[in-house]
DNA sequence: CCCCTTTTTAATCATTTGTTAACTGAGGAA
DNA sequence: TTCCTCAGTTAACAAATGATTAAAAAGGGG
């Protein structure tokens, strides 16, 4: 799974040991070398993975690591803490504050490695409840089936997606941008047209035997769901 | 949740640090100083999970999770292994002989009652009953035989526990990354597409003349055991 | 050393996706 | 009303993605 790792880390011979390994696996890999502009540049560029020196300048891993924490947006991002050896009851404090793993230097690329990917693919927690309706709309997020009036419906990912984020807010009117910021992703761009696109698709595929079209177009402004 | 953890430690002071502390926690707890004895009681009393030494005179910690997780009937109990300190190297040649968690003497009560917890939690709701069905399919977890139709069907022991995971929640989608962790465990590291290899065996072997293939695939989302 | 199982790899196959461009229709202005 | 313009709709297609499959490589145990 390539994925956005952050190593936040003063010694630049250790970064570029871990930049050279990880790149190695496929993950794209931004660092910083001082506490200060790490949590800036992880606000900004939100990785899905972060390496943390537990010394760093100006301010510590430890800072870092608790004000991410409490960051509703940063708090889901598994952070692995790299700390000097023998320091064992740094490792109480590192889980402490919120970090997801620890690692003493020296460590040894492959289990680093295994680490990183054990958090990549740990299980996001998902709150949504398991079964929503509307009108005569059933989607199951278990079993990911739609059904319309109790007849199966066959949806691409997208098309899934799409209904999914319409019937968490029925009757609410979404703007191309806003769904390519829901649906896609905030960091995917394609063109607002492709909404278009995907709307027909999902109405030919709810469109079942005269029943209402259920989504709305609103001229200039966007779609939505509704009876 | 109560449970019965069985010990395997030479060192009494550690022994009576534990029992002390696992019967607090509401636990049944058996020991043995020895390996060879070791295992003869694990394979005689069955406990929930297993605390146990790397070191043990006459038979190591790892011989005996090798014996214990190459048999069938023993294969899933979790066992913990307790290693001194520093010995980096032993945590993945712990992992690789099949041990489930690991932990560093010395090592905080809080963190070792945490892991066995969550492997407990892991472990248990298999526990509800030996033989599970769905349709036309019967899996005996004491003999660890699967029927389709009353035919036995010969599973390796990947498909077996993959089956067996499905059906714990039929009908439920599951990522190839749930099924890593579940079926694999946390710390071993596939690429996720040996998942699919193995659904494809899986397949197969459940395929008896003109039946329903039983397993659906989900594009982009996973795998799911269902009619 | 051979057999069996698991894992990886790579080729192939199937479906989904995004884009483009032509088409349609609503609504405002004359 | 009629015409014009602009936004939305539709269909077609190429590219990308994801799943399946077979076969080779890697381990592990007897």
């Amino acid at each position: 799974m390539p994925a956005h790792v952050f190593i936040a880390e003063d010694e630049t011979s250790i970064i570029s040991l871990l930049k050279y390994n990880l790149e190695k696996e496929g993950h794209k890999v931004s660092h910083s070398e001082n506490g200060e502009d790490a949590l800036k540049q992880i606000k900004l560029k939100h990785p899905d993975l972060i390496l943390m020196d537990w010394m760093l300048p100006d301010l510590s891993g430890v800072d870092i690591c608790k004000n991410l924490k409490k960051d509703k947006k940063f708090n889901d991002i598994p952070i692995i803490m790299l700390t000097a050896k023998g320091e064992e009851e740094d490792k109480v404090k590192a889980f402490e504050t919120g970090a997801d793993d620890y690692v003493t230097k020296p460590f040894s690329q492959k289990e680093l490695n295994a680490r990183i990917k054990s958090l990549l693919r740990r299980a996001k927690p998902q709150s949504s409840s398991d079964i929503v309706e509307f009108i005569d709309l059933r989607i199951d997020r278990v079993t990911k089936r739609v059904y319309r009036k109790d007849k199966e419906i066959n949806l691409g990912p997208t098309e899934f997606k799409l209904l999914d984020f319409f019937i968490k807010n029925p009757k609410r009117v979404y703007s191309r941008e806003q769904l390519l910021n829901n649906v896609w992703g905030e960091n995917i761009y394609v063109e607002s047209r492709t909404v278009d696109v995907h709307i027909r698709r999902l109405r030919q595929a709810i469109n079942i035997e005269n029943t209402k079209p259920l989504i709305r177009t609103v001229r200039s402004a966007g779609y939505s769901l509704e009876s």
